[in-house]
RNA sequence: GCCGCCGUGGUGGAAUUUGGUAUACACGAUCGACUUAAAAUCGAUUGCCGCAAGGCAUGUCGGUUCAAAUCCGACCGGCGGCACCA
């Protein structure tokens, strides 16, 4: 009998797997898409791709021997920003760098032995794809979801360039070290607000975990409350320009208390831009407020602002009131102003606090809990100083005053949303070309349809052009076009896409991938989508997995498909740590290498040990010493099923047996491959010194199948001397009345603690099993001398005396 | 600061869904078998105190309950996300 020698038999079974097209898909009647993020082809493949695609393979495997037709299919996020990065660094193409990883990260994925369906492969790099994404773009324009505004981006003034937030280290380029400043562009923008109720009303009836459901609900931030409208006086230089000023609030009911309305840098220099002659003071220090980098201006805890000179008018009582400018409120937040409310809120408390601003309680508490010295009450109550409202409580006191506000025109209810637009462009190289035409006479303009794809210019040189206008600035001989308008001359867009965009709809190109004449056919699609199940990381909870609902909305939208959600089930997985407990990273030299494991133990060790490990969803540390325990496993399980018997197992092990059956599928459908494992490890000690029938060596090696895919078949084939893949097998079933046991372990407590364990059938009443009980020895120890108080039983699981 | 998650042996973890035998399974450790020896393999022991009977243990303190790792409250510690959102 030879040993188990993973190395032997890997790499022919996926060889074999392959040649037999095993898990290429068609369409048929159970069909379900077990969806995983598809990688970044970042050149090596790392242990959290095993954990991200392994293991999802078990449940692929799992699902697909109960009679699910599963397509799990994998494909590449190939552009971006590492990509250029490398090329700069060791002076390779983006493209050739690209395509060279992809080869090899291909190879790697393959020596998993998961069941991915490579003829459906996916590439966000292949102009047949990304024509489709660039078709979207131009749908979604010509809907009026995409415009242009100006946004702030990281500029290194040294490089010309736009920087990434990760490429700002400290305030500082990471390429050559100089001091980024905050500059304005103008940007493509998705108006991904306009989906903003669609996007938090639909996750309700998601099956996702409640983690992520929130983790969206609070990106996109609804709030409601009120606009206020206040009237501006003693404006110099202005006759009809800028007399209101709005500002949202969700204290409407506080609006008594106001003494200042105090407006955003970025509204300011709005109102400076239309003509309002500020002091030099004030224009200094919103010019200076705005050179700040956002970042540092919330890292300065310090609340800084200065008085505007000028006037507003309070709606409610007719106050005169002073305008601030002042650089804790945000441009991009509700109107750029808010009435200030120092009694109410902390931030204008201290503001007030710090330029002796007149202070006004208009909520008294019901009950005073604390004594608020230093700080705002911002809790609900009773109003005061209000006028008529005095007396009224707060909820309801917002909902009058602005329902009074409504009528004389000074305000009305609002929704404002934290979420802001999506900025889709990119000034860098390797990404997709935003299918737009800049004409002098016409202005910007759509690509026409039939121009698609607009490829990808094979640049010499990536970096930034000298005027710091995106890389393809310098294709000089792809930029000229004919304005599709007027038949002008024209340019075409330079700016690349976020490849997010690229990643909001690969789904979709799975159902049909090959399709030349739409992104995917809708009667293919209808087959296999919403996705029923997507797993992936934690960190694309909010950005990746609402941009690709947009897309699913917007589609809809558009009628190109027939769903509102995407993904009907969605789960994180953890993630997996080095043996020192903290996140895996090269300078900390705790990073798992999984080739080298997969030499020492093979693949299937690899799969089962990540599984065996921890809860999925959790994650945890890899420990070095842990794999040896699933190797150990793999190879008794190797020995006994090296000789097949001819014999009859045990009734009890045989019901043993079935429990397992059960408990394992209900483990893997539940993403608990750990305990899925640690079922088979029980099951092997309970049957290992047996002689087993080969009925039951079969159902043992179906159950281990989808952990273990390479051995399982190795034994099944070559020992067993089964013709076809034990991959395509049934998963097992259980006979659920052999699971019902005739007699039960009734655990017998005196005052709760555990003193005796007795065999009694499950029917019993409770007399009968009063009378159990109390005969035996181990509990009339505890009972000599008191009297029982109270007798409470738990049919089938225990009885416990109270005395 | 706000939001969320977590805290169980020397270690990873099980039992939390449904309150009902806490520590399954595995690693490690100790002892033993086999071996000239080692590795591998196999067997035994392994929460703590105790010879035992028994007692004590799920971050800490309190509560609900016949019964709490599980539910509730406060605190301590760790992790993740957001970060002046009016």
């Amino acid at each position: 009998m030879k040993k188990y020698n993973p190395k032997q038999i890997e790499s022919k079974w996926q060889k074999y797997w392959e040649a037999k097209k095993v898990y290429n898909t068609k369409e048929a009647e159970n069909n379900y898409m077990l969806l995983t993020e598809f990688p970044y082809p970042s050149g090596n493949l790392h242990i959290g791709h095993w954990y991200a695609f392994a293991l999802p393979d078990i449940l692929a495997r799992y699902l697909r021997m109960t009679g699910k037709n599963v397509m799990y299919p994998i494909g590449f996020d190939a552009f971006g920003l590492p990509a250029e990065n490398a090329a700069i660094k060791n002076n390779i193409h983006p493209e050739t760098w690209t395509k060279k990883n992809i080869t090899y990260m291909t190879k790697q994925l393959k020596s998993m032995g998961a069941t991915f369906d490579w003829s459906r492969e996916v590439q966000t790099i292949d102009p047949d794809y990304y024509k489709w994404t660039q078709w979207m773009f131009l749908k979604f324009y010509e809907k009026g979801w995409v415009y242009r505004a100006a946004t702030k981006v990281n500029w290194c003034p040294n490089d010309k360039t736009v920087l990434a937030n990760e490429q700002v280290v400290d305030g500082r380029c990471d390429r050559c070290d100089s001091e980024v400043i905050q500059k304005e562009l103008t940007q493509w923008m998705f108006k991904i607000t306009e989906f903003a109720d669609d996007l938090a009303g639909g996750l309700k009836d998601l099956d996702w975990q409640e983690t992520a459901k929130l983790g969206q609900l609070n990106w996109i931030g609804r709030s409601e409350g009120a606009k206020i409208k206040f009237k501006l006086t003693d404006i110099p230089g202005q006759k009809d320009g800028r007399h209101f000023v709005d500002a949202f609030t969700t204290r409407a009911d506080t609006l008594f208390g106001v003494t200042a309305v105090v407006i955003s840098p970025e509204l300011a220099q709005k109102w400076i831009d239309v003509g309002w002659r500020a002091s030099e003071e004030v224009k200094e220090y919103v010019k200076k407020s705005l050179t700040k980098r956002e970042l540092e201006r919330q890292e300065t805890a310090e609340k800084t602002g200065i008085d505007a000179g000028i006037f507003a008018v309070n709606p409610i009582n007719d106050e005169k009131i002073p305008v601030w400018v002042a650089d804790y409120v945000l441009g991009h937040y509700g109107t750029g102003a808010v009435m200030f409310v120092p009694a109410h809120d902390q931030r204008d408390y201290e503001f007030a606090k710090k330029y002796s601003l007149l202070i006004k309680t208009v909520v008294e508490p019901v009950a005073i809990e604390k004594n608020l010295t230093n700080e705002a009450y911002v809790g609900p109550g009773i109003l005061a100083n209000s006028g008529k409202y005095n007396g009224v409580e707060s909820e309801d006191a917002k909902k009058k005053i602005t329902e009074e506000l409504k009528l004389s025109g000074f305000g009305d209810f609002q929704r404002t949303y934290r979420l802001h637009d999506w900025v889709l462009s990119r000034q860098r190289y390797w990404g997709v070309p935003i299918p737009m035409v800049n004409c002098l006479k016409c202005g910007y303009q759509p690509a026409p349809e039939k121009d698609l794809p607009i490829k990808l210019p094979s640049l010499e040189d990536f970096k930034p052009a000298d005027d710091g206008r995106s890389p393809l600035a310098k294709a000089t001989k792809w930029l000229k076009v004919k304005c599709p308008k007027c038949e002008g001359e024209a340019e075409r867009e330079t700016d690349t896409m976020d490849t997010f965009v690229d990643s909001s709809w690969y789904f979709m190109r799975y159902t049909d991938p090959k399709n030349k004449k739409e992104f995917a056919s809708k009667e293919k699609m209808a087959k296999w989508l919403p996705v029923p199940m997507y797993i992936g990381g934690a960190e694309h909870t909010t950005m990746h997995l609402l941009y690709a609902r947009f897309f699913a909305k917007a589609l809809q939208k558009l009628g190109h498909v027939d769903f509102l959600e995407p993904f009907i089930g969605r789960r994180n997985r953890g993630i997996i740590l080095g043996p020192d407990h903290q996140k895996m990273s090269k300078s900390r030299g705790n990073v798992v290498d999984p080739d080298i494991e997969v030499k020492k133990y093979g693949a299937d060790a690899v799969r089962m040990y990540l599984a065996f490990m921890g809860p999925y969803e959790q994650g945890g540390p890899w420990s070095p010493g842990g794999i040896i325990g699933v190797y150990r496993f793999l190879s008794r399980v190797w020995n006994v099923f090296n000789f097949a018997k001819d014999v009859v197992l045990p009734s009890a092990k045989n019901i043993v047996l079935h429990k397992t059956i059960k408990k394992i599928g209900e483990d893997i459908q539940n993403m608990r491959f750990n305990t899925g494992v640690s079922e088979l490890m029980k099951l092997l000690n309970e049957l290992e010194s047996y002689q087993l029938p080969v009925s039951v060596q079969k159902t043992f090696l179906q159950l281990l199948a989808p952990f273990a895919p390479h051995m399982t078949e190795e034994v099944w084939i070559n020992v067993m001397k089964n013709k076809n893949s034990i991959h395509l097998e049934k998963w097992p079933k259980y006979d659920p009345k052999l699971i019902i046991e005739e007699k039960v372990a009734l655990v017998v407590q005196v005052n709760g603690k555990t003193r005796d364990v007795i065999k009694a059938s499950g029917s019993l009443s409770e007399e009968e099993v009063r009378k159990l009980a109390l005969a035996s020895d181990k509990i009339k120890k505890h009972l000599v001398g008191k009297d029982v108080k109270k007798f409470i039983y738990v049919p089938g699981r225990l009885i416990n005396l109270v005395i």
